[in-house]
DNA sequence: AAAAGATATGACGTTGCGTAAGAGTCAAAT
DNA sequence: ATTTGACTCTTACGCAACGTCATATCTTTT
């Protein structure tokens, strides 16, 4: 009868030696022998077994379940198999929404930079912005682009153009109101104007749903961080203060 | 100024008292104050604070990251949630690889009881069988049936059952060479037969793709679960490492 | 003033090992 | 015969993000 040592066995199935006294310490694996010496050595079963539970583990099932999946024949595997399926495509989901998160967080984050662009450049001449602007496409590189094409390919670059200029006005003029309460009409005027702006820019202005969810989540990204609401070069805590309860005013009583 | 305690706090933003004691702890959110008795008192700044917290780790950045995120404003924030991204796509797939391993082995969980039914109902006449299989069918109801039916539904009634006599067939053959080495040419060729009738049953039996991996998976589940092995309601613990060896072998010789 | 309610600070538990630390064991080289 | 080098053993802290007591100290209500 063949007989392993710890490093043998580890080597073998490719795992630490470590790992093999927890799951000695915890009763997964145990070794078929200990010498007198307390020298744990495993046979041929131990080696099947452990290839077992690393096929388990690779599925990440923790190792308590793993011990109620081998330690009765009885288990009901194919149930187990089932629930396990559930949860991975939970979380499958949950990962699909982050990554809907990042993108529309990234293509705001860069659309604002943008916008403070054009700001500083409004000394220029419109033929100088251009120039610029061609000049930023360049350094952004392609893979930049194409990132944000999904979401801007449906737009022309005049209406591109006219969105940016829009939101542009639009936040002059929240600025301008921001003394006065987040509650009151002429604020929340503006503010459906970037409610219908945003769902331009985010190309869902047809939908049927109204994204309550995902405005909101934009008005929290106001205050969330400071680079949002640069203003001539200085972030505007106060006022994104501002912005973000007008917006979760008017996603509360008028959106659904 | 408004003042939060721990509770209005934790109550406003959803949290727990001790995660707001925690994130103290870590230094990722200081109270604004401390009274006479050390109880801490939070402004409007740590709330909104709280928010950006809460946000970031929805998309599970990690409470240091967070920490770097928010206490830089340099901090290349696209570069992180770009980098982010990476990092849950890769999270995705390896899900998806998951969801993969998990459907074949359930398939085969399935194929395998199926067929170790159909041994024990060997004594039944034809119609008496596909009584019982109705059913079965019946009791499976039609998630189960849904689920297999995108590897079965390419296969006619007749041909699925010509594969699992054949599966049949070939775990007798077996069974009774199995006091030979695994890699004499007699197993060998049965192993092939059974390669053949596992990509059929796959429906991948035209691609060019050898799966060398999967059908070592395969021979690997073997072992893996008893469950796979049973022959007369008795597991076959010696007869699963025979059959998982000479899988073993046919792969690595015949498959690239 | 006593009882009830909040809050504070430890400190251990969780998951799956990594990473030493200190000590004993075994086989080969001196 | 012994020293060395390669293994192995047990013990135990560390990590992430808190949950869950336990015990002590306020603050507020009756």
């Amino acid at each position: 009868m063949k007989k392993y040592s710890v490093k043998d066995l580890s080597k073998l199935a490719g795992v630490s030696v470590r790992t093999l006294h927890h799951y000695d310490d915890i009763g997964l694996l145990k070794p078929a022998i200990r010498t007198e010496a307390k020298y744990r050595l495993y046979g041929e079963n131990e080696l099947l077994k452990l290839q077992q539970i690393l096929f388990y583990k690779e599925l990440e099932f923790t190792l308590q379940e793993i011990i109620g999946i081998l330690e009765d024949p009885n288990f009901d595997l194919i149930q187990a198999l089932e629930n396990h399926k559930w949860a991975l495509k939970s979380k499958q989901q949950q990962i699909s929404s982050m990554l809907n998160t990042i993108e529309k967080t990234m293509s705001n984050l860069k659309n604002k930079t943008m916008i403070t662009d054009n700001e500083l450049y409004e000394g220029f001449s419109k033929e100088e912005r251009n120039e610029i602007r061609n000049e930023a496409i360049e350094k952004y590189g392609n893979n930049t682009i194409k990132t944000s094409e999904k979401y801007l390919k449906k737009l022309s670059k005049e209406q591109l153009e006219q969105l940016k200029k829009e939101q542009q006005d639009i936040f002059k003029n929240l600025f301008r109101l921001s003394s006065n309460s987040p509650e009151t009409e002429e604020v929340q005027l503006e503010i459906a104007r970037h409610y219908s702006n945003i769902r331009k820019f985010w190309g869902t202005d047809g939908s049927s749903d109204a994204q309550k969810k995902e405005y909101r989540g934009l008005g929290k990204l106001y205050v969330e961080d400071p680079r949002f609401t640069f203003i001539d070069g200085e972030p505007q805590p106060e006022f994104a203060k501002f912005l973000s309860e007008a917006i979760r005013f008017f996603a509360n009583s008028q959106l659904d």
